[in-house]
DNA sequence: GCATAGGGTGGGAGCGCTCCCAGGAGATCG
DNA sequence: CGATCTCCTGGGAGCGCTCCCACCCTATGC
């Protein structure tokens, strides 16, 4: 049971370089050479000491996933178990760990705290709702950082859904059913996502030809109770249908439609956006968009790992759901 | 903008060797050289690199998650979530990191492999269903390991909720309130919780002075369809009270009373076990038990923590809901 | 006065690896 | 046949820290 280098290079007959160069997969050696120290190491069941490792090389395979406050709040939601997953997946499949930093106010270690202390080679930065205040002290540090969903900072790379497209494809379908008066319950206009959909919105509206009513438009907080609060206001104004910038705040307004006396979807149509599993269990089913956050998770950590192999321009993707 | 020890020694004057003294907190250092040397420490934003420490001394300050297989299945169960923030509470608290390793078949680093590898210093399992392949290959290697929920492997520490307890109240509270057949609708008995639970089914009905009618015990799977096919089976024997060792089992029982043409809780009385939301959800609200998986996940890491500073015995801590 | 004891400090060695430079053995060339 | 090149290999140095041992200086004992 050889757990050094220098023991397999010891057991195999040939020097600590060699043995390095084997399990680096460096060419420079030869093909008998190689077979012969594989055979050790793994008979010998050797792995190489990642702290050793790092500190000789500078780098680790270590990525940070910072989740944003609140992480258990947002119960019944699989939106960050799922994202988790697919960032463990990705970096599990390029030899890379993943390690957990809350967000939170309160907590001792920072990510950026963490960064300098030269564990973590890179960080993924979920939901930078707002502009965190995480995030700034991170870049700072030079550390690689990629954020999932758009943040208002534009030096970060990011991956996103397509929300804009979205938004406007679900607008388009409530226009296509023959609705005329279709109103929107938007997000916070601090977050980009929220903007995005907006926009969407109005995209939609205007390619069929209509005026955009702005008695039709509420600004919600993406909350249920705003979505209750936005859709009584837009009752007033009197539409046959809804498209509420998060199922949340569909949940909200279905409430409210309802409490009003009327029937969706004859009398309103309604649509959300997220696929949250609510969604399916509403009556009736809402129309929604869907995200993957496992996918978004995925995207994240292989962007991040290509910005750490080479540390250039700042790329985005978009995901369409 | 110094970074290393030895350019803080540099410029406070001492050596080396002192200025690690002060940042472990080594008492043999005077007075006056700590508190001038912790003030350049903190004009130059000085940060110990994790790495070099771990190599130096042998130890990591990083432990492991081990979340089982199906992570995201468990959709709409904020279990995970909040058993992680728990984690990542305690972990902070104590100057340690929180490293994500999914439990997965497929997976190409397998936690012991990673254990044996240097970064971490001790694991957390979550969830050890049945006897998890991942465990044994784990503990062989000497790391520390708590699991999360009583593991067959009578070797490892353990956390948990009082099972066996928590079933016996509930069972009681049914058996107060006057019914006389009292039913369960058990989890699998490979599951030491499932049996735990059980026990306490039992010994809560021989507490009453009744006798146990073994054909009003059913085993499930914790799954709401085992839920809903108990439910068929035990209304056969005309139970006046169910109490399922699952909310989803509970879930799928409630489905099946209500096909019969009964009423809950007026012709069955229902009882779970998880608190799960889906329970405040349901029509009525379940009478279910409480289960604090933040306090659980906080527990584990500080169990692990104090395993890890002395490695002896095997205590286990249970908690009550 | 000299031994003994400590608190406080400095420097060497080494953790297990990577990186770089040097060098040996053949192969190829003029 | 020596010069050059290429391929492969070995060993030194060093990453930033901890740990141990040696050392100095002052206080205390008789």
């Amino acid at each position: 049971m050889a757990s050094t280098l220098e023991e397999i290079a010891v057991l195999s007959g040939v020097s600590r370089s060699t043995v390095s160069r084997v399990i680096n997969n460096d060419p420079r050696v030869s093909e008998t050479t190689r077979e012969h120290v594989l055979d050790v190491v793994r008979q010998e069941g050797y792995r190489p000491n990642l702290t050793a490792r790092g500190l000789a090389s500078g780098k680790t395979n270590v990525i940070a996933a910072v989740i944003p406050v609140g992480f258990d709040n947002v119960l019944s939601d699989p939106y960050f178990p799922s994202l988790l997953h697919g960032m463990a997946t990705a970096a599990d499949g390029q030899d890379h760990f993943l390690m957990l930093s809350l967000g939170e106010p309160g907590f001792r270690h920072t990510v950026d705290e963490i960064a300098r202390q030269g564990v973590i080679a890179g960080v993924v930065f979920s939901a930078s709702q707002v502009d965190d205040p995480l995030l700034g002290p991170l870049i700072a540090t030079g550390t690689p950082v990629v954020s999932v969903g758009r943040p208002h900072d534009a030096r970060v790379s990011f991956v996103d859904v397509d929300n804009q497209g979205s938004a406007r494809q679900v607008t388009s379908h409530l226009l296509r059913l023959g609705r005329r008066r279709v109103a929107l319950i938007a997000g916070p206009s601090f977050a980009p996502a929220a903007c995005d959909r907006s926009d969407g919105y109005r995209a939609a509206i205007e390619s069929f030809g209509l005026r955009l009513d702005e008695n039709l438009v509420y600004e919600g907080t993406f909350s249920e109770a705003s979505g209750r609060a936005g859709m009584r206001v837009l009752l007033e104004h009197r539409p046959d249908a809804v498209f509420a910038a998060s199922d949340r705040m569909a949940a909200g307004a279905l409430n409210e439609i309802r409490a009003a006396g009327l029937r969706v979807p004859e009398d309103i149509a309604l649509a959300g956006f997220d696929d949250m599993p609510l969604a399916a269990e509403m009556e009736p089913p809402l129309t929604t968009i869907r995200q993957r956050p496992h996918r978004l998770g995925e995207a994240a950590v292989n962007l991040l790992l290509d910005l750490m192999a080479d540390p250039n321009a700042t790329p985005k993707q978009v995901m369409l759901p």
